[in-house]
Parts: structure tokens; C-alpha cells; sequence
DNA sequence: TGTGTTTTTTAACATTTGTAAAAAGCTAAA
DNA sequence: TTTAGCTTTTTACAAATGTTAAAAAACACA
């Protein structure tokens, strides 16, 4: 996925815009396993996806909680530490050998404060990111585990061939034996 | 609490950029029990709440869920009407009476096109609803209904005693038999 | 104060989900 | 092919949470 692609998603810029926005990029390469972000660091760069999968968790009491993946076009950031400038709570790991798109947080900023349509580009960012976490929310709430299993197969069933099952009962915030139940349950 | 107040919170502006947005406010009251914004309809406004609580519930299959509450300074809006222009999905109630200050859509979002400090105001809106919601995500997923209780308990105190137990049992995810047991648990 | 309504708590039981450990399945290297 | 390591499923049991209904408490107001 290029990355012109990846911007237009979420604002079409105007050329100049957009000419800025690329020129602070850079593209670089991880191998699978590799911690991209580390919680506790204040992260200087976010990134978006050309090529991978990549999954965020954190470490709590009793493990890991896998709360997010990203795939091809997705944008990778502590949300924390690029919103507030506070410690990021969270690992990203790859789950693939991954390609990146690498953008330096002060640089967006000052973009952000010198380029109108790039304000808005940021503005839509973190609205896009918004509505997601918000629809998620609210599936934890008044979804049972097993309606939150169909809703992930129906929106990203490729997702399920291309990570292992206990990172999705995580992510689903549920333990891997009841997704193995609910699996065992359909067939 | 004053609007001037309420804008500086997300962002500091310029004094004509926030005379700008002042301009297109509007106060507005409403009693108890009034439905501000409802579910299936394409908001035009969005609004900060100047004084009262209201709660967002959506209608579900059991019943309804309780996924938010406002108090004052804080932003009352669909975010998916606000960001994607399709239908709300959420209902907002005034648990007492309120006074609001009350924006047009169509003119906030002309003013995020023109003024590059409203533009990024706008962003700073949307990444702080998104940073309180990705919280709340990840501790409905790790976290048990007593440590959410808790945590409200530290964060918002105040909201305990201005909203029944039922909305913010189904705020917390859990059934109100559940939320007295735990608070039975504590004594 | 007394009465009717709403909210909260309690009780009993059913269901879901979790934990720990074992078994089965899969993959890749020797 | 065999082995070692990792992932997934299964089993048995324990703990948490839900549902329904009823009792108790709190509240509103004539």
C-alpha cells in the first residue's frame, strides 16, 4: 500500500500539502517480533503500515492484553504519548516482517500549526481513530463474547489467518479457552 | 462554567479565532428528562454542556446501555454523526436540568476549513475524547467490574452521587445486581 | 405524616467465563 | 522421519456474573 493512498484516506490534501506531509517521511523495515513502540517511552515517531500486521498490547497483572491490530494502511502510534506528550502504556510488536512509513511527531505538530489542510488531516486522524474505539467500547459492553467473535469474522476475517487465536481472545477480552469454546460451539 | 473556560481546556486560541467560534454559540435550556440528541437522526449541533449531567444510551436488544456521561465542560455530540455525517446511533438524556452552549455543525466545520487555530482546536477535540475513550476500551477489557468501579470511584466521585446505580452499572458493563454486590463487598 | 412510586438491595438459581492442566495438532529443523 | 517447541482444543472444576423476583429503602409530594 503506497502511502499516497494512506493519506487520502482519511483528507484529501492539496499537492503542496501533501508534498510536505511525504517529505518528512521515511520508509523503514522490521523483522516479525520486533517492539516497534515500547510503554513507558515517550515515542518520538508514529508510523503507518505499508506492509504487515502488528498487534498493541499491555502488560497487566495477569499478562499481556492484546487491544489493537494493525494491517496494511493502518496508522501505528501510542495514542497517549502523541496526544498528551505522556509515557505510552503501550508495546507494539510485529506479528510479520513489516514495512513502515515513519513520521516525527514534532515535525507533524509543526505542520500542523503552519498548514491548515494538514490540521485537518490531523484532525480527521484522530476522529477516524475515535469513531473505531468508540464502536469497540460499546461491542464490550452490550456484545456477548460470542457476538463480538462473529462481528470480527464478518469486518476482518482475514485477520484470523494471519494472527494466533490466543492474541484474538485478548483483543475480543476473552480468555483463549472460551474462544476455543465458542469455535468448537459453530462449527 | 463559562464557555471561554470550556475552549481553553482543549486548546488555546487566538482572540479572534475564539471570538469566531463564540459567535456561532448559542445558550440553550433544557429540563430533566429531555432527549437532546436521538439515535437514528443526523445531528446538527453539537453542544458543551455549561450545567447538568446527561447520560448517552443506545437501545439494545436486553435493554439500554449507558455508554457515557457528560458533566460540565464536557462536549455533548454523536461522535458518528459529527465525524462520518451518518446517523447517531445514541440517544442523550438530561439526568437534571441543563444549559448548554450550542454549536451548528455546518458552521464549525466552515470555521475548520478557514481558521487554522479552529482547525487545530477541532483536532484537539477529537484526541481527547479519543485518549478517555481508548482508557475506558482497554479497562473493560482487563480489568474486573470491581476494579472499574473503583477506578470511577477515584476518578469521578462526584458522578455517584448526581446518577442512579442502574446507568452506571451499565456504564461500568455490568447489572445492577452485580454493581450492589460489589458495593455490599465493600463495607 | 401517609401513600404511592422509584430506586436499591437481597436471595436463589442458572449461565457464562475463567484457571489449570492435559491432550491433540501443527511446524520446522535435525 | 523424528523430535522439540509452539499453538489450539478439551476437560474438570471454580469463580464471577447474569436473571428473575421479591423485599427493603429512599424519595416525592399531596
Amino acid at each position: 500500500m503506497d502511502i499516497d493512498k494512506i493519506i487520502a484516506t482519511l483528507y484529501v490534501l492539496p499537492e503542496p500539502s501533501k508534498a510536505a506531509l511525504i517529505a518528512t517521511a521515511k520508509q523503514v523495515t522490521y523483522p516479525k517480533g520486533y517492539i516497534l513502540l515500547k510503554a513507558d517511552r515517550i515515542e518520538k515517531n508514529i508510523y503507518f503500515i505499508k506492509k504487515g500486521v502488528v498487534r498493541a498490547y499491555s502488560d497487566a497483572p495477569g499478562g499481556q492484553v492484546t487491544f489493537w491490530f494493525g494491517v496494511e494502511g493502518a496508522p501505528v502510534l501510542s495514542m497517549k504519548s502523541y496526544i498528551t506528550g505522556e509515557k505510552s502504556y503501550e508495546n507494539i510488536e510485529l506479528l510479520e516482517d513489516c514495512e513502515f512509513f515513519e513520521l516525527n511527531i514534532a515535525s507533524l505538530k509543526a505542520l500542523y500549526e503552519k498548514d491548515i489542510h494538514l490540521a485537518n488531516w490531523g484532525r480527521k486522524l484522530a476522529e477516524h481513530e475515535l469513531v473505531k474505539t468508540e464502536e469497540r467500547l460499546i461491542a464490550m459492553q452490550f456484545k456477548t463474547a460470542q457476538e463480538r467473535y462473529m462481528d470480527l469474522i464478518g469486518s476482518q476475517p482475514a485477520l484470523l489467518l494471519r494472527v494466533q487465536l490466543g492474541y484474538i481472545a485478548s483483543y475480543l477480552g476473552m480468555s483463549q479457552v472460551s474462544l476455543s469454546r465458542i469455535r468448537a460451539g459453530l462449527k
